[in-house]
DNA sequence: TCTTTATTGAAAAACATTTTCAATAATTAT
DNA sequence: ATAATTATTGAAAATGTTTTTCAATAAAGA
């Protein structure tokens, strides 16, 4: 998915396209790796010399929930973001560089079932995520 | 494990056992969801009236420190602690409650091994938590 | 164009976490 | 026991992050 599309996405549901948010939406989207808001601030700052870190607030927000990114969890911190996944796939990261990857092909069922059975729990969902050294970390 | 265990592996570390301390593992130990700081100092206060907060954050880094306590990670946030588990196991969550519960015997084996061919990661590591409704939140 | 109204950045406010510091209390040495 | 040592404490200040407020601006539609 372009960046036009996601600004398209934006104007779709009622939001204006403005300088400061196709400088956020180029930002995030094309990054390999998860942005914190001050990251894609300063960033972002590039292309529009004038954003305000307020305004990264409130279009990550708003690309958040229109599902164009998604919240990346790590040891070190939960406050960054990713260009999201499309139907049921999970990340992988690179410990080495932050490189993000995603992967799908998973089958948790028999494993819900059993701790289903096991716990009394009806289960709902699931988070999976791998950690490793990319092809280029690892050498 | 019990909470004077948990002060034993605190004076065995060369820390020293304190009221502050005590009400704090006393807390979270027996805590069956997680608790974030200030939950805990509302909490510990009862039994250390002139607990800080202060003293929460640098006690829960203590424990974490020690592998007493595990950070967990949820949609609202994941400023929140609980009792860590034992050897190879992971999070099941009661999205009604907060109940936390602990599985094990997720084999993953074969799947990280695919994703290690297909992307060229070399993987390291893996986070598996489970959502659902425990029993008595499905009633 | 003109009008309407969402969006903006700056500043202030609200929160969360960390640091500083003098007083205190836990441990160790006597 | 008592004294000496030193980790620990809570309050206050500092720091850092996120949210709210607000008047000016700019995007979209007529
Ligand atoms: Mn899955
Ligand atoms: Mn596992
Ligand atoms: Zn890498
Ligand atoms: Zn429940």
């Amino acid at each position: 998915m372009s960046a036009s599309a996601w600004l398209e996405q934006l104007r779709d549901n009622g939001y204006r396209i403005t300088a400061a948010r196709r400088a956020v939406v180029e930002t995030v989207q094309t990054a390999t790796r998860a942005l914190t808001p001050i990251e894609v601030y300063g960033l972002a700052r590039k292309k529009d010399r004038a954003l305000g870190l307020v305004t990264v607030y409130r279009t990550l927000e708003k690309l958040e929930e229109l599902h164009l990114i998604q919240r990346v969890h790590q040891p070190m911190g939960c406050q960054a973001f990713i260009s999201a996944g499309h139907g049921h796939q999970h990340l992988l990261l690179c410990q080495g560089c932050g490189q993000v990857e995603f992967f799908e092909g998973d089958d948790l069922d028999a494993l819900m079932r059993s701790i289903a059975k096991k716990t009394g729990y009806q289960i709902k969902e699931h988070w999976l995520q791998l950690f490793g050294l990319c092809a280029n970390c690892r050498a």
